[in-house]
RNA sequence: GGUGCCAUAGCUCAGUUGGUAUAGCAAAGGACUGAAAAUCCUUGUGUCCCUGGUUCGAUUCCCGGUGGCACCA
């Protein structure tokens, strides 16, 4: 049976690392599961790993699309299933590593087949919503999906609006899109979640910073400037620069900032990968540890 | 050594005519099913430097310490 060796974890906990030398290890490939890595523009910023790294152990759904691309968790749950179906289909045990939430999760169990929205359902509602607001949302969503708009957080903007989006899209209620369950899933998963001493992770952080600082961001960032609207340049590295650019900070502020937003992400992270208990926790000097646990989790 | 000022949350601080207390920053907890590094919600975390005195009651007033800063020697 395949085996999906999960190496979850909170952004600079060393994940990438550790990652490589449980691929190598097994004689694995990596599949990266990190939702702004996949961009190929956004090197720096995102820590995406070097051609050393790339050099040790070959890596998938790293830099495959351009920020102009439209890309989701449902269509990496499609690549990371096209993957193991196909070049990793004679593997026993396949890594993936990284720290997007929802995407490990597409992967794991599953994501709920809804449409997806066209340009011109996207913009009608857009429109909508900047002409009426939050308040002509909701009462959208009332009359469209009164089940869902029950349990709706009703002060996220986001949420309602997709919501609202789904519904026109598919020509009926989100709610009866959910399933509320998860898929089942040919082959196994492993997982492992990695932690350290929380000011150790948040000097981690601060430091790559720096380093990122130092190796040229403000270049990376100016660069797609232009095309700032891009929700794929709405990332923590790069929208705070934005800021500096338009004048409304200094330099040194949306430094202070890229750091703070990045200590909460991972403080979010955390969260996510916490509460989903089904997370085998170590750090990430435990690698004996590690491979033993995932030794006795495989499945032939 | 002398004089003056200061000592309140992790940091910078407000305040209490005596009834155990603010803010900002930082932080903590949580939600999450196709833009998720996104988006959204909640929370003040405290020997008010220490000892003694006055008082029903002291973080607040007084004495004495301790530490810091400034000035004078």
């Amino acid at each position: 049976m395949q085996n999906l060796i999960v190496i979850a974890g909170p952004t600079a906990v060393g994940k990438t690392e550790l990652a490589l030398e449980i691929a190598e290890h097994y004689g694995s490939e990596i599949i990266s599961a990190d939702s702004r890595q996949v961009y190929r523009e956004l090197q720096i910023g995102t820590a995406a790993p070097t051609a050393q790294q790339l050099a040790r152990v070959h890596h998938h759904l790293v830099g495959h699309r351009s920020i102009s691309e439209y890309y989701s968790a449902y269509e990496f749950e499609q690549d990371v299933l096209k993957l193991l179906n196909g070049h990793f289909a004679k593997q026993n045990a396949v890594v993936m590593t990284g720290g997007s939430m929802m995407y490990i999760d597409a992967v794991c169990n599953g994501i709920d087949e809804i449409p997806t929205i066209s340009d011109d359902v996207r913009n009608l509602v857009w429109q909508t919503y900047e002409k009426g607001g939050l308040e002509h949302m909701l009462k959208m969503l009332e009359t469209l999906d009164p089940e869902f708009f029950s349990i709706v957080d009703k002060h996220n903007a986001k949420r309602v609006i997709h919501a609202v989006e789904i519904c026109l899209m598919a020509g009926k209620p989100y709610s009866s899109l959910r399933t509320n369950s998860a898929k089942e899933r040919p082959f196994n998963t492993i997982r492992i979640a990695l932690n350290r001493d929380r000011a150790e992770l948040f000097e981690r952080i601060n430091m790559r910073v720096d380093q990122m600082m130092t190796d040229g961001l403000v270049d990376e960032a100016r660069k797609y400037y232009p095309m700032r609207e891009l929700n794929s340049l709405n990332t923590v590295g790069y929208k705070e620069l934005f800021d500096y650019f338009d004048g409304n900070i200094p330099l040194e502020e949306a430094v202070r900032l890229i750091k703070r937003n990045t200590r909460r992400y991972a403080k979010k992270q955390l969260t996510w990968f916490r509460l989903k208990n089904d997370y085998q926790w170590f750090e990430p000097n435990q690698k004996e540890a590690i491979i033993e646990y995932i030794d006795k989790s495989l499945k032939q």
